[in-house]
Formats: structure tokens, sequence, C-alpha cells
DNA sequence: TGTAATGTTTACCAGTCGGTCAAATTATCC
DNA sequence: GGATAATTTGACCGACTGGTAAACATTACA
């Protein structure tokens, strides 16, 4: 009859796999740019090119779509740091990890804007994921990093922030998108920019990091 | 009689420059938790403390409010920059420039996260600021920088993308300032985090900028 | 092909949004 | 103290908000 709202069923539809990825991906445009409360309905409706209802009837409200959302993506963003190996070769690692952000901050803005606007609105629905899941694997990398600079392989610094500044580089291009093609002017706003930054940001990293050969007596 | 809209008078009254404070005040709160769409007049008037006809009383819309919180707030949120002295020693320079953005980020988050949301989504406020005043200024640094590199003074290295890595390292202590609380966990929330940020941030630029005493022939 | 489940839409609701208006209150200045 | 200008407020407006109800359309499947 009317009632069961999608999901009742055990297995899903062709129509529910489909509009539901409709319906995401439209939200993830929406959101992105105007973080959730900014967000409304109608706005993801048109996009996803349906009713208003239609929407509703895949996802019971605004905050189960946006909820659904940032499940989807967390994951997947928090991928490069996962791959961060401990056995690998530090500055290689390092590396990798800052082109694989800075891949992601090119191919994936949407999703960078989505984390960015709910943590700069204070988190208000991810604060258990921030706690949790990502504050392990921080914590987790952090201690391989600790390691490597304890065993002299990288210079003696403080993990977390060594983090934090590739979290925040690598995003920025991302996230302040607007403001870094402002800057560099008409010129720069090709996909060039991410290739400078790159390397920039691997010069940066890898002789920041680089143990000094002679350190001056203190 | 009725009509006069605050500023129609030439001189503003002390009850004009108090409110008028008092709101914008009221209006960085709010508008940098829930940028401009999310944030609404009642949330304003009601931190303010007064009715939403009196903030329209000194603000004829929504859009005036932004508008002259983040003309006052832009010109102040570039002082560190412009102190930037392409006379002083190049490692100085770089280490005030990191220490002030980051004291900036910890006494005026707010200031920070209002800028962050905007051009998060877009800039649809302050785009010819970015393009105008901003572009000038940082061109007019970077060239700076770029004389230094030339000169062997520092590395060689794209002075933009210098630039923007100071900003989003030292931001990000404002902007996603629960995030960074969320992993460092409750023991390190006091103001102590700045230090250590400091500390690292500069350790980074200052090593990671050094002329390499030896390049490896190429 | 029939029918039950699934999917879609129109019309609608109560609450909130930005903003106006006129009346009431307060400050200012002679 | 009184006239005049400046300030403040409650009541209100039309547009929009998240969400619902029920009728209608389509699909899957026996």
């Amino acid at each position: 009859m009317a009632i069961p709202r999608a999901a009742k069923t055990q297995r899903r539809t062709r129509i529910q796999e489909e509009k539901e990825e409709q319906i995401l991906e439209a939200a993830l445009d929406v959101f992105s740019v105007s973080g959730f409360r900014g967000s409304t309905i109608d706005q993801i409706a048109e996009v996803a090119g349906m009713s208003k209802p239609n929407l509703l009837y895949y996802f019971r409200t605004k905050e189960a779509m946006h909820r659904s959302l940032i499940d989807r993506v967390l994951f997947t963003w928090l991928e490069p740091l996962r791959a961060f190996d401990a056995l690998g070769n530090p500055e290689n690692e390092i590396r990798s990890y800052i082109r694989r952000k800075l891949e992601m901050a090119r191919d994936f803005p949407r999703e960078s804007r989505l984390f960015a606007n709910e943590v700069l609105q204070g988190a208000p629905h991810i604060e258990d994921e921030l706690k949790g899941p990502l504050k392990e694997l921080v914590d987790e990398k952090a201690e391989v990093i600790r390691v490597w600079a304890k065993a002299g392989k990288i210079a003696k610094c403080d993990p977390y922030h060594l983090i934090f500044s590739i979290w925040s580089t690598t995003q920025h291009y991302a996230d302040f998108d607007v403001q870094v093609r402002a800057v560099l002017g008409q010129g720069q706003s090709g996909e060039g920019r991410f290739e400078d930054a790159a390397r920039f940001l691997e010069q940066l990293f890898i002789d920041g990091l680089r143990v000094r050969a002679v350190e001056p007596a203190s």
C-alpha cells in the first residue's frame, strides 16, 4: 500500500539504488556549498530533478540525507591516511600522502567542502566520528611518525601538528578554491596550480622534515 | 519624526555607535558559525539582546549587516601580511608572520571563521575584495619573496604557494578548532596547542625554506 | 493480465524567514 | 518643561521552510 518508506523491504529495488544515488549526488552539490543550515530540501530536489516529496520518500528528513552523505564520504576521505605505511620509507610515505591528499582536493572538492562546512560550523553532526574513528586513526599514524622521528629517520617534530599541517595545506586548494583562483589570477586558473602546489608542498615538507646533518650546538 | 534611518544625520549619536557595535558583535557570533545563508536576523537579535525591528533600524538588511562586518574585519585581518617587511631578515620575517597569524587564529577565531565560511561558500559577497585589494597585497609580498629566493636568501620556491601554506596551516587552528580538539583529546585542549603549533610550524617553514648547503647535481 | 507493492505528484500545513508599519517610548536641546 | 527628533516595539506581511496526506501512476510478479 502506501506506508512502506523505501527501506522497509529487505532487498533494495533498482529504482531505489538509482534514485538514492541521484539524491545524494545532488545533496553533495548543495550541502557542500551552503552547509547544513543554509541548504534547503527544495534546492536539492531541483538539482536532483525530482519533486520535494519524492526526495522525502527516500530520505525521511533533511538530517537523514546529510547523515547518509557524511557516512558514505567519510570512509573514502580517510583512505589516504589509512594508506600511510609504517614500514615504508618515511620520505616516500609523506610525499605520497601529500600527493594523494592533493589529488583528492582536486578530484573531490565537494567532499572536502562538505566536511569543511561541517567542522567549521562546530561539527554538530559528526562530533562522534571526530572523537572516535578519526582520532583513533590519527593516534595510530602519529605514533608511526613519532617512532620515525625517534629513530632519526625524520626530524624531531610533533606528529599531530605535522598531520594537521598536511591536512590544512592540501585541503586549502579545495576549500578555499575561490580565493586561490582570485589571488593567482585568471592565467593560473587551469589545473596547473595543483602541479605547482604539489611541487611546493613536497619540497617544504621533505626539506622541512629532513634531519639536519649537523645540529648547531646549544 | 519617524523616517530617518540612523545614518541620515551627519553626526552619529552615542547610542548609534554603541548599538551598531553591539549588533556587529552579535552578528560576528552568528555569521561566523552559520555562514550568511544559515544565519537569521532573529538569532542575531537575540544574541544582541534587542528586538528584530530594532536591528533593522540600524542595518536595513541582513546583507548590510554582513557587508559592514566584512569591511570592518578585512582590514585588520590583512594586517600581519601588510607588516611583512621586504627589508627585514627573511627568516625573521617568515617566523614573525607565522607567529602573528597564529596569534590571530587564537585571539580572533570568529573573524577567521567568518571569512572561512564566506570563501568556502563561494565568496558571493567578497569576490571584489579578493580579486582587488587582497590580490594586490599578495602580489606585492610574493614579489618580495621571489627576490629573496633569487638572491639565495631562502630556498627557491613558489611564493604564492608559500603564502597559501602559511595561511592554511595557521588559520586551521581557528577554522577547524573542533577537529583539532577532538583529535588532540581533552588533555591538550588548553591553549598549549598554539604553543606546540607555533614550534612545529616555525621549524617546518624555516628548515623547509633554508637554502640547501649543497644542491645535488642535476 | 490482474493486483499488490512501489514510486510520484498535487495540494496543503504550521512554523520560520526577511522585512515593513504605525504607534509608543525615550533622548535631546531650546 | 515642551517640542522635536531619535529609538524601540508589537503586530503583521508574503515568501519560504521542513514535512505530511492522500490520490494517482507505475512497476514487479504470479
